[in-house]
RNA sequence: UGCCCGAUAGUAUAACGGUAGUACGACAGACUCUGACUCUGUUUGUCGAGGUUCGAAUCCUCGUCGGGCAACCA
């Protein structure tokens, strides 16, 4: 029989528990979310997250919501809705619903209600500091304090007028009333509202208190019957808490399960860090091409496909990782090496002149895509007698791997003919100025009867067509590998040549025609893409990512 | 000194009591009008000690190591 079973990918963990719910009738469709706070801009991790919620629901059948968790007022932004709106679109996303945590303020404030009605939670007039002590340590016990025994009257009452407004920011917090000795701190009566006379970015000053996590995440996973909410391991303690709400409040029983965040080496992933970064100007902004935000990875020429497919390769544990850069490198290379048009770019220039050639130019073709035969196109260059070359493409005197030009040795110029260098002009430093050299015309490129076999093939434009160019090189942000773990500042490792600027490189001039929408491949440099930076005086590139280089020495 | 997670090549990830496999990386070779791509080959692994079993990466016990937990942050 026909091997079907050949293309079956075995299960992650979160795929075999929405399997067995399903199977189980525990649920007919699994419903996920992507719970963002508005305040940041997302990042390659936060990719992950949405990869994985978007894709199991996909997978099964079920739907996914984005809703922003901003439930407080004074760290949340409308610039940050946008972008994060912005990202998952641009991942290729669509949430079925677009939901904010700042909804369920009523029905939140409800459950408070519902909880004290209920003898569960307390309105405490402790300071913060006070509160911290009285939790004790790990280790020790927490104490209880004199509010705890407050009536169900007046705990009612006093959260209402902390409502109203009646109350200064940090006068009162309505707490939970679990276990003060319980051995997960979390639930050592945890804080559930604190006042917060501060302007909403949605709600304004609607209101002046707000919830805190746990006791706004899980209610908005039930409000919206949330099957699977799927968070990283740090939230592993307070899953207690999570089941204790839905529980104690009767509401609808969604589960949370963990995974571990990604961590990527020689970049820093956390949102504060990141922000560091912004604010000091290491970087020119959150989607500076260096950055691992997806408006960096975006701008520096990633496309949602190889960022799928890398969340699809790192899999989905709940172990802690360091993902090799490399993977997510060679994901964007293996897109682009389909999909990027080819073109061809001297960015440090060696003059030559074909002696042989006519005083003319000629138009040559050259292929678009030679890795997407189906998709093929091609575009024409110019060719003439005086052409830059890349100044590395020539040794005067070459080792014996050199496969390149050199005094007497001949190469083909990429879709054009072989050439063969004749003379080597130097200026009176002994700078090498310009290389006289030979064409074969029976050996044109698609029309080649010279039979001759050459070990080099250079890129080149010819020199009075040639457009001038800024390119952007980027290197990784950081000297070693995990800098968040290194002792001190995290930034005295960033790596100083993390950008490398080339004001005037000449390219083919086709280019002056690129587009924001497609990714060029530099033949045998690197996969640029244009810079937003561009205007009508400079074209500018950014480098993607460069090409796998073997060259030895 | 408490509680909670976790541990398979360099990095990730499979094997669900029955031959430790895959990808990326590295190295070597073939091919090449990109020293790219593609193809081929090589390399390196079950944290440790006991136990259960005909058989253990997998189950049990005890260690070891790594991570998390004491915000009116999320």
């Amino acid at each position: 029989m026909a091997d079907s079973t050949a293309e079956e990918r075995s299960l992650n963990f979160l795929e075999e528990i929405v399997e067995a719910d399903l199977q189980s009738g525990k649920y007919k469709a699994i419903h996920t979310r992507f719970p963002p706070e508005p305040n940041g801009y997302l990042h390659i991790g936060h990719a992950k997250s949405i990869c994985l919620n978007f894709s199991l629901a996909m997978k099964y059948g079920g739907k996914t919501n984005l809703r922003f968790d901003d439930t407080n007022p004074v760290k949340e932004e409308t610039e940050y809705v946008d972008s994060i709106l912005e990202d998952v679109n641009w991942l290729g996303f669509k949430p079925s619903n677009v939901f904010y945590a700042s909804d369920y303020f009523e029905e939140l404030y409800g459950f408070g209600v519902k909880l004290i009605q209920k003898g569960l939670a307390y309105v405490d007039e402790s300071s913060s500091e006070q509160i911290a002590l009285q939790k004790g340590t790990p280790t020790e016990a927490g104490v209880v304090n004199e509010y705890r025994s407050r009536s169900i009257e007046e705990n009612l009452r006093f959260f209402k007028e902390m409502r109203e407004g009646k109350f200064a920011d940090g006068a009162k917090v309505l707490r939970a009333k679990i276990d003060m000795a319980s051995p997960n701190m979390h639930l050592r009566d945890p804080v559930l509202y604190r006042i917060k006379h501060a302007n909403h970015h949605r709600t304004g000053a609607a209101w002046c208190i707000y919830p805190m996590y746990d006791f706004a995440h899980g209610q908005c996973d039930s409000i919206e019957h949330i099957t699977h909410s799927i968070c990283t391991l740090e939230f592993i303690p307070h899953r207690p808490l999570y089941d204790w709400f839905i529980e104690k409040l009767e509401i609808f029983p969604s589960r949370q399960y963990e995974f571990a965040r990604l961590n990527l080496n020689y970049t820093v992933m956390s949102k504060r860090k990141l922000l560091e970064l912004v604010n000091e100007k290491y970087v020119s902004g959150w989607d500076d091409p260096r950055m691992p935000t997806i408006s960096g990875l975006r701008r520096r020429g990633y496309t949602p496909e190889s960022i799928r497919n890398f969340t699809e390769r790192i899999g989905v544990q709940k172990r802690d990782n360091l993902i090799d850069v490399s993977l997510l490198e060679f994901c964007i290379r293996e897109d682009l090496n389909k999909t990027a048009k080819r073109k061809m770019v001297v960015f440090d220039p060696l003059k030559i002149v074909i002696s042989n050639y006519p005083e003319s130019i000629e138009m040559l073709t050259s292929e678009d895509y030679p890795e997407a035969a189906e998709k093929n196109s091609y575009r024409e260059l110019p060719f003439s007698r005086e052409l830059y070359i890349e100044r590395e493409d020539f040794m005067e005197d070459p080792p014996k791997k050199f496969f390149r030009l050199a005094p007497g040795k001949m190469v083909r110029l990429k879709s054009a003919y072989i050439i063969q260098c004749n003379e080597v002009i130097k200026d009176g430093s002994g700078k090498i100025t310009e290389l006289r050299c030979a064409y074969l015309p029976e050996s044109k490129s698609g029309a080649d009867s010279s039979g001759l076999k050459v070990q080099g093939t250079l890129h080149w434009v010819s020199i009075s067509q040639a457009i001038n160019i800024e390119l952007r090189l980027y290197d990784r942000l950081f000297k070693v590998e995990n800098p968040g773990m290194e002792s001190g500042d995290f930034k005295d490792y960033i790596n100083p040549g993390s950008l490398h600027v080339i004001p005037y490189a000449f390219a083919e001039p086709s280019l002056r025609n690129a587009k924001f929408s497609e990714g060029y491949q530099f033949i045998r440099k690197a996969y640029f893409c244009l810079d937003k930076d561009s205007s009508d005086e400079k074209i500018i590139f950014n480098r993607t990512v460069s090409l796998k280089d073997a060259k030895k020495g």
